[in-house]
Parts: structure tokens; C-alpha cells; sequence
DNA sequence: GTGAAAGCGCTAACAG
DNA sequence: CTGTTAGCGCTTTCAC
């Protein structure tokens, strides 16, 4: 039941404990006669090493720590799948963690991945503080996904929160719509710069602007949907800052017997496969979430190898998928 | 640049390596004042205490493994909130990987967890082979949450599959349906218990079981109901293995003109946030995922801190939520 | 190619 | 209460 070392498959083998560690980590300097033993050996008595004496020998562990902000949110699972698949790719393990939709208990999953030596982090979504995070990028490579940062020492990779806000209010205010509020993402990333987009956008079409505040949950879409409906003059059309409060505000919606479209129109962001779903079928802003992450892996692994100097920021191009909720007026 | 060690801790406080490894463990034997020069000089150091290193000269490491299945599926997410808040409660740290479908990944999933000297696995809608389970289960404590084992090796957590197959489908018959048709979730766990009970409910009625054979993906959902709904004579009440499936199924059914519940009733399994959506409204059969992730964290730290001998098999009742997409004939 | 030896940072007896 | 002493299992020079 006690698990066999490296000592117990160099005796089984009769060679070195050294010889057995070159091969375990596939170096080149090995006899083939001499490899094939060890593996030989390792295979018989069920070895595999230990990774805490690993980490604790070499200065890297080949892993990455990811934190999503949020798992209720569709948008984290389909970043992970792309960050799962390009680590795999690149020969690295990937241990995740949740941040509950708390910058505390954010700060503090990315603390334990650092104490645990992870060669770099993952940060999908975060709502930790700007300063936190710089110190916390000064003792492990650290890349951002999904919220805005002018920061030198941490990587990001963003699609263009400003262009996706601007987008979906044009493709509003182009169906004819007048009349439009944005419910947006309160602290959420990237919720400051889609607001900005709706302004922008607004004022150039010289409308004028209204922001509901919210968060990037399904309930407080809810609340806030329901504020709207409650209205003697509800709002021609509606931006919200993600999918999953349009969900709420749909459902707000329909409670006070408005149709979509006919009504009025509405408009989500990050087009998850919530947004897809037959009996939602929402109009939302897309951002490539796959792409996203398998880029951010890349991103992480250049500072991780290379020691890059200044920051890298991707932004990518946001595109709109029109479906069922927006019509002309 | 180079993390402080608690070395370092010592010099700068002036005490003893050793008392600052009792103090970094919170251990009552040591007097306040050096408590406190310890906590100081930690402090201004920003020590951290390698964790690598602490599991390596430890047998413990204070940390669970949790791998989730499937994160596009709701139901997993909400288990993690449960686990999540069980094991902050009891002091211990959880890592979370995906094993995304498949049971090769989920088994890899767990022997990262075991490599890295995690106390103990938690495996939610485990998909992994039952032998390759109890091997596992030999190297480290197991707990499969929403899966039937027999197991002596392994415990579990699950809700009663083959009553909620029952209460769903004696909901149909009950609302006068006759033709009812079941999509099962294939080798998905819980699934083919949810097929039993079904089974069982219709002979019992003097029905005719049939079922359609699926997976726990929207997707799947979708084309067993494209099946189903371009039938001559669709049926007039359909029970589907889990929601994300039931999901896809009423978006096939949408799209062949059917509707829902005028035309078939729908119920779906998990009672996820999915079904509470205000424009799906599934009805659905309730497993509390709160609570049995709670109860697989105190099942896992029993066995782990106990070592207890024999296994044991938590199963808690489901519930009906009726919802709008079930009605009488 | 292969083996010996020195740690990585921490815990866990064991003396004082 | 406090300091000393061994390792935990592995990587990594450095000779042979």
C-alpha cells in the first residue's frame, strides 16, 4: 500500500536512482537497453513519481493554475476547454479553481496555486483588485483573461469590449430602436468598456444613454428586467452586458406579459450556449471563447519559457450573432 | 525575487526553524511573544509556506480533488458550490479538474490528484470503469458522487435514480399519457437506473417501455428528438434523462412544429438551473446537489481522518418539480 | 552512459 | 517552550 520511489525501481531494475530519474523525465543520455529496464521496473511495481518532490527538486512543476470566476456561467467552461486543450498540447496539467464571483476568494485560489508552485496562472474573468494583482504577478507569470488591464507585468487576452457594446447598440438603434437601456455587469470584467461602447455609440446616433446597473447573473438580469417592465413606459430595447442576466431579463420580461420581439428587443453578450438554446434563441455579442483560451496559454507559456519583458494585450475582434430576440421596430 | 523560506522567517525573528514551523501550523505550544515575532517577521517577509514541500515532509496535505465531469452541464457546478463550501468549513483546500466527458480524462484527472498527494478524490458523475475505480481506490480515498457502485473500496453519494425514473414517468401516466417515450443518458452516470425506473413504472401500468438511446449533452437531446419528432405518430409524453438533454429535445421539437405541452409533455432529470429558466420552465425531477456535495466531502474526510473499514452508500430521495412543460392529456 | 552526493523547504520526533 | 536532527522523493551538478 506504501507507494514504491524512485529507489525501489532503480533496485528492481539494478541500476541508479539517477538513471531512473533521466528516464522518467525522457532524456536523450540513456542507453536504450538501460531505459527499457527502468521502464520495465516501473511498470511492474505501479511507480509513478511523486509530484510534490518534483516540484520541490526542479523550479518547475509543468502545470498551470486556472481560476474562473464564475462556473455557473457558461462563458468559463468554454474558456477551459480551450485553455485544457492547448496545455495539453503544449505538455502542461492544468488545475482549476472557482472564484465564486468573490475578488477575495480569487486572490486567495491564486495564492494557493502559487504556494503550490505552479509554473503560471490563469485568470478567467477577474474581479480581484488591479494592485492585488500586480503583486501577485510579481511572484508568478499571471495572465488575465477577459477583463481590461494597462498593466506591465500581466499579460491579457480580450476581445473588444468596446467595439461588442458599440455593436450590439448600433445593430439596436439600426432596427430602429430609440429608446434603449443597458443593463450592465457592475464589477464584471469587461462591463465598464461595453457600457462605454453603448454610450459611444448612443451619443453618436444622439440618443440618450441609460444605464441600469447589475452583475453578470442571472438574478440580478431578473431584478433589473423587472424594474424596466415595471416601467408605465418600458424601453423600446435593451443591452445586456452578458448572456446570463438576459436570461433573467427575458424571464422578467415575459412575467409582465412583454413579448420579444414584438414588444421590445434585447440583445445579450459572449453568445454561450445558453444563448443558442432553441426557446431563448438570443441576439448576443460574440467573443471567441476557445480562441481566447488556447491564446492565453500561449501567451502565459512565452513568459513562463522565455522571461518576455514588457506586457502582451490581445484583443480580438467581436462579432454579432442575430437570432430571435431583436427585430426591427 | 526568490521566495522567502521559513529559514528566513527564523533568522529575521530570531528563533528557531523549528518554532516557525509550529507557529505557520498554529500550534499551542509556543509562548505569545514568540508567536507574535514569528507572525511579524513572516509578515514582513511575505512568507509563505511552500506547500510542495510541506505535503512532501507531511503525509496530509490538507487538499481534496474534485473532478467534475462535465462543466457545460449545470448539475456539476452546482455539486463544486456544495464541496466547495463542505470543505473550506473543514480546513481543507479543493483543486478541481474536468475529466470533460470521458473517462480516460477523468482517470487521468485522478492520478494528477494522487501524483500531487491530494488526501482524497471526490469523482461527480464518475464515467470511469468500475475496475479501474477500485485500483484507484486502493491508492487513495475515493468518493463518487451521482453513481451506483457496489463497491467496498469506494463510497458514494447518490440520489435514488430508480425512484426518480418512477416519479417522473408516474407523473406522465398520471396526467393521462400512455405513449410515453424515454431518452436515456447511455452510459452517463445514474443513467441506467433513471432507464429502470422508468421501465418498472410503465409494466407496472401495463405500458410499453421504449427508449431512445442518448447522452447527458444538449446536443445528443437534440437528435434523439428529431427522431422522435419526425415520427408519423410522435408520442405523447416524453421523460429525458437529464436536462441538458431534455434542452435539446424541446428545441427538436420546436423546430418539427410540436408543442410543448399542447402537443407532449417533457420532463427532464436535475432540475438544474436550466429548467428554471423562465422560457424553458422544465418540469423536472430534483436532486439537492448542494447537499450531496457536502455529503461527499464528509463522507471523504471520514475515511480519510478515520479510516474507516467498509464503504458506505448515501442515497437521497428525489423530488418532483412540475413546471410547464408537462400537462394532462 | 552511469553513479555519488548535495540539497529543494518543510515536518516530526527527540532532547534539552 | 525551544533548538537539533533526520529525512520526505526527486532533480541536478559533477566526476567516473
Amino acid at each position: 500500500m506504501t507507494k514504491p520511489t524512485m529507489e525501489d525501481v532503480a533496485r528492481t531494475a539494478g541500476l541508479s536512482r539517477a538513471l531512473v530519474s533521466l528516464v522518467m523525465r525522457g532524456s536523450d543520455k540513456v542507453s536504450d537497453s538501460s531505459r527499457e529496464r527502468v521502464l520495465a521496473a516501473a511498470a511492474e511495481l505501479g511507480y509513478r513519481p511523486n509530484l510534490a518532490a518534483r516540484h520541490l527538486a526542479s523550479k518547475r512543476s509543468l502545470t498551470i493554475g486556472l481560476v474562473l470566476n464564475d462556473l455557473h456561467n457558461p462563458f468559463f467552461p468554454e474558456v477551459a476547454d480551450g485553455v485544457h486543450a492547448a496545455a495539453t498540447e503544449a505538455g502542461y496539467h492544468v488545475l482549476m479553481n472557482s472564484g465564486f464571483l468573490r475578488g477575495a476568494l480569487e486572490r486567495e485560489a491564486v495564492e494557493s496555486f502559487i504556494d503550490l508552485g505552479v509554473d503560471g496562472v490563469l485568470l478567467a474573468g477577474a474581479r480581484i483588485g488591479s494592485s492585488d494583482l500586480e503583486h501577485l504577478a510579481s511572484r508568478v507569470p499571471i495572465t488575465v483573461i477577459g477583463r481590461h488591464l494597462r498593466s506591465t507585468a500581466v499579460d491579457t487576452v480580450n476581445n473588444d469590449d468596446l467595439a461588442g457594446g458599440r455593436l450590439a447598440t448600433e445593430h439596436l438603434i439600426g432596427l430602429g430602436h430609440r429608446r434603449i437601456v443597458h443593463i450592465d455587469g457592475g464589477q464584471g470584467a469587461g462591463s465598464s468598456q461595453r457600457r462605454s461602447g453603448y454610450s459611444a455609440a448612443m451619443r453618436d446616433h444622439e440618443l440618450e444613454p441609460e444605464v441600469i446597473s447589475a452583475q453578470f447573473t442571472e438574478e440580478a438580469g431578473l431584478r433589473a428586467g423587472r424594474r424596466l417592465a415595471g416601467r408605465p413606459r418600458p424601453p423600446e430595447a435593451i443591452f445586456v452586458a452578458n448572456d446570463l442576466a438576459a436570461v433573467g431579463v427575458l424571464g422578467a420580461l415575459a412575467d409582465h406579459g412583454l413579448r420579444v420581439p414584438d414588444d421590445l428587443s434585447v440583445v445579450g453578450y459572449d453568445n454561450t450556449s445558453l444563448a443558442g438554446i432553441h426557446h431563448i434563441s438570443l441576439t448576443s455579442v460574440d467573443q471567441d471563447r476557445q480562441t481566447m483560451g488556447r491564446l492565453a496559454v500561449e501567451v502565459l507559456l512565452e513568459r513562463i519559457g522565455g522571461g518576455r519583458r514588457g506586457a502582451v494585450h490581445h484583443v480580438i475582434a467581436p462579432s454579432l450573432v442575430r437570432r430571435s430576440t431583436s427585430a426591427p421596430r
